[in-house]
DNA sequence: AAATATTTTTAGACAAGCCTAAAAAATAGA
DNA sequence: TCTATTTTTTAGGCTTGTCTAAAAATATTT
């Protein structure tokens, strides 16, 4: 049974890697998990020593195909449960990081099953992010970041890169929920800003709000 | 922000006495938890230091007034969970224990309290314990045990005295669950077991499987 | 290639919660 | 009342997961 120390440090060891780094560092994991470097070096001992990642010095940790699973079923439950948050006890779609941070941690197979059959098994969370089903699989869906549109095209918004809830507030504040419909309707060179159209009106957002919302065209 | 370790304590104190001990002693502690003695001292300075508790050696702890509402607040959220697990989730009732556990550790009151109305704020348990309202309030309901009904008088099954799995299970084999009608034909005077009608099948139950049995005449 | 900067590890400490073994305190029995 | 038994506490230790301060290893810059 692993602890939830461990469990947090292999699910930041996920994301991290999700996020595209080349090697999961140390220090981006002391940076992650708000902890200091050298209890970062303690606990990839303990993780190394029970089979979970691969390390070595200078070139970062890999999760072993054991810590995939284990990732990818932490993921999952804090999926699901983010999902129940919302459709059914009616929490908003920025509050519910801290609950399901706590409740991914439930230790009970029987209970993650029947929550995702209770939930009709869904396959993306309220931030449009993949649900991985019981085998531990992905469902595939290509999006792309809406700074890629060109100026007049449209697209859906699919999902978000962050769950920040100052983000997610904005986002909110813009009218910008999952299946929005976006057109660019301008891209300003000086700072890259970009000029949108939703609900028939034109709005406007900096690059780096653009860059965290995955968009089909 | 109190540790799982004390929330357990709290709870197992508050638990003791409910079952009617007049002097909740390191001892019956220790046997609760399943911890050593010395380890219960050990807490208990922690639980006086935080004002939980008030301890007399030899003469038990007692829950302070925060104490109580701690031990309540922790009481409903077990039993919310237990709800939401069979009535949802669709649990049997000897399976929920050990999640509902996990479960009533999770801290959001907003959480509890939407959880509750999704409910529709239930005031009992799959078990037939009381839930108490988010001010702390058990509702009333006057049970008595199985033992007190006298030949031919019969009632309703309300609620169990026992959570234990082999306990459920056991009942749900002789058929009897929450609502159940059961007269009682027969008094043993030997070993005071007692046969009883349910389903209109006679069966026979020893006196200690009838103590465990709530009932509304 | 040497000097500088960054990253990572080591060493030693601490809090929380638990343990064992033994001592002390209170209760119960003769 | 005095002894035996039971209950509780003390003392010292262990593990997990964290920290700080300093040292060592590697990377980067010049």
């Amino acid at each position: 049974m692993l602890s939830k120390a461990i469990e947090n440090y292999i699910k930041a060891i996920f994301s991290i890697k999700a996020q595209g780094t080349d090697v999961v560092s140390t220090n981006s994991i002391s940076d992650k998990l708000n902890t200091r470097p050298s209890s970062v070096t303690d606990m990839i001992k303990k993780l190394t020593e029970k089979k979970l990642v691969t390390y070595e010095r200078y070139k970062g940790v890999k999760l072993t195909n054991k810590g995939q699973v284990i990732a990818t079923n932490i993921v999952r439950k804090h999926r699901l449960w983010e999902t129940f948050l919302v459709e059914k006890l009616h929490f908003k779609w920025d509050e519910v990081h801290d609950v399901a941070e706590q409740l991914e941690h439930i230790k009970s197979d029987k209970l993650v099953n029947l929550l995702d059959d209770y939930l009709d098994n869904p396959t993306f969370d309220p931030h449009g992010d993949p649900i991985p089903n019981r085998e531990g699989d992905f469902p595939l869906l290509k999006t792309l970041p809406l700074t890629s549109l060109s100026v007049n095209q449209n697209g859906l918004v699919m999902g978000v890169l962050q769950d920040e809830p100052s983000f997610l507030k904005y986002l909110t504040k813009l009218n910008i929920s999952l299946g929005s419909s976006i057109e660019v309707v301008d891209k300003i060179e000086f700072d890259q800003s970009i000029e949108i159209n939703i609900d028939n009106k034109n709005i406007h957002i900096s690059i780096d709000v653009a860059k965290n919302i995955l968009i089909k065209a």
